[in-house]
DNA sequence: CTGTTAGCGCATTCAA
DNA sequence: TTGAATGCGCTAACAG
């Protein structure tokens, strides 16, 4: 087992100070020559690395990002993920993960444990069912700069990248309708996040610019009871497509439809969201509102970098980036006429 | 903006030194109630929070584990890290993540960045096309723990918690040829990874277990070519089921049986592996061998962090951990016999 | 019971 | 060009 080497022990070595081996070792130019290739030589040879606690404790610096995040089985947070890691991983930060698993108290711990870790910069998806954000001020109350993705959250002002929600929405519905769909019905997600709401407001708008009136009736709450519903709905014949908050929800909408003995996308229309890895492989092939899963967390990450490495610019203005999603068309949807 | 307030604070704040502050703080005894409650009760009014670089200086401990992992593009890999963080979490680690996107450089490097960063532990699962191990030699030889996981690389001894690929294949093989099957592809994964080895051993113990001699071209490799070859066999009726190395390459299979108008499982029976959340999404549903993925990842974080917490107990025993895999049986096979 | 001293590893003064 | 001194925040050993 090899020992770990200190600037002192490289000093004490070679009969000199330890001023002088950091010296030598941080490119200062006031040292000759021969010292600093005396020192660099042995240091390269002992394998010394710099012991970065003791320059974490000197500059207040780690060089890790945290990051908080709801979890790990939906793929898109994967990409997210993907995206962080990859422009971390380039500039020399360190990611320390933390997933909040949508509860509240795991998602307040989480953020407690990266502040006492010290971490430079925090990117965090926030909670499903998180109702209040003192946490989240924290963070920005402790001068740790916080961006925000995926979700958008009114009580706490900072930066966000988002996916545009709403346009994702708005097409995909109006692509329903240019396939001479009408009678369209938008499965919701959960009641407490800014996705939810956005898509829905796409899809109002949508049907308000061709001018088909808003039936509250066919939006439904994906909860229990959407098997139930959905399949009265089939039934009466009140449906010609459906828009579901994600592409499980179309799989489930998917599956009723069959059992109904109706076929897709001959007599429904379906469109997914977020382009799940099982949207390919669904039969049939599930159209989708693809997200740039991985821009997210690129962009996100890279914007906190930027702001660690230029120090926090005192008066800051806080933005919100909004990514264009793109509709993805497979086998579910008809071709427009 | 809050500013960070240290022992010393404290200590000037009250008139005492900063040693009576740590103590007060660190529940030593050798403290009146009188002092000690005054301490207490301003660090929490300031919301004193221990700097940890401090300690790691002192100590040589960080709290942190470093997990180098492959890619998350499969969901065994999530469901992985998911296992890992639910324990780390727990007793107070903090987990930093690096994937190696299976490139033997960026696993490198990985492994290097957490060495600097001077883990106390670490997990990871070794590159698909990583030949040369140097860099893990490396992390053991600093006496940091390594735990290894899923894949098994001869060249490295350290601890390994694996699923057992061998029975999991086995039973697989085995079920198949329950429901009568006897001219059964398998469809191999990367040759560089243990994983892929293992069940290949498997289907051959099947095989030679029910005396149907092992045909080797059945055994197809998972290239460009697999459709192509698979139609072939297909065709010349060589077939009645298959077995893959992975639920995508089933898919492969499925795709290439329903374009050559045979029925699953009819026709062909086909199993998967790694139970993916499409295995469930497919039709027909794909049977598959689920493999306990979070568990690899609770056990192996588990394991480094007791050995970290009892300090390294001199001559270590290496040991293998092999977890169960399950068969879990949905519509591309048959019903036993 | 509390203060003093010292040191973890490093970089940055200031002196020589 | 190099050395000595100092301090980042904390704790442990030793005095008192």
């Amino acid at each position: 087992m090899k020992k770990r080497v200190s600037i002192t022990d490289i000093a004490r070595a070679l009969n000199v100070t330890p001023s002088t081996v950091s010296r030598a070792l941080n490119g200062g130019h006031k040292i000759s020559e021969k010292t600093r290739k005396k020192i660099i030589d042995l240091a390269a040879e002992l394998g010394y690395r710099p012991n970065p606690f003791a320059k974490s404790l000197l500059y207040n610096k780690t060089y890790n990002i945290g990051l908080v995040i709801p979890e790990f089985t939906h793929h898109f947070f994967n990409k997210v993920l993907n995206g962080i890691e990859s422009v971390t991983y380039e500039r020399g930060y360190h990611l320390i993960i933390c997933t909040s698993d949508n509860l509240y108290e795991k998602e307040k711990k989480s953020c407690q444990t990266l502040l006492d870790a010290r971490v430079d910069g925090m990117v965090a998806t926030v909670a499903n069912n998180s109702q209040s954000f003192e946490h989240y001020k924290d963070i920005i109350d402790a001068g740790v700069p916080l961006v925000l993705i995926d979700r958008i959250c009114e009580d706490i002002e900072t930066n966000y990248v988002i996916t545009d929600d709403f346009e994702g929405a708005r097409q995909a519905v109006e692509h329903l309708i240019s396939t001479d769909c009408r009678k369209i019905i938008y499965i919701k997600g959960p009641d407490s996040i800014s996705t939810t709401f956005n898509r829905y407001m796409g899809y109002v708008e949508a049907l308000k610019k061709h001018n088909i009136p808003l039936n509250e009736e066919l939006v439904l709450a994906s909860d229990d009871d959407l098997p139930k519903k959905l399949r009265a709905l089939l039934q009466e014949k009140k449906v010609d497509a459906i828009f579901a908050f994600s592409d499980y929800l179309a799989y489930d909408a998917l599956k009723v439809i069959r059992e109904e003995g109706l076929s897709v996308p001959e007599d429904i229309s379906v469109i997914g969201y977020a382009d799940e890895p099982i949207a390919t492989y669904l039969s049939p092939a599930l159209s989708t509102v693809q997200q740039p899963a991985f821009d997210i967390g690129r962009i996100g990450a890279s914007f906190i970098m930027d702001r660690i490495d230029k120090g926090s610019s005192a008066e800051q203005d806080f933005f919100t980036e909004y990514l264009p999603t793109k509709l993805v068309l497979r086998a579910s949807t008809k071709k427009p006429v």
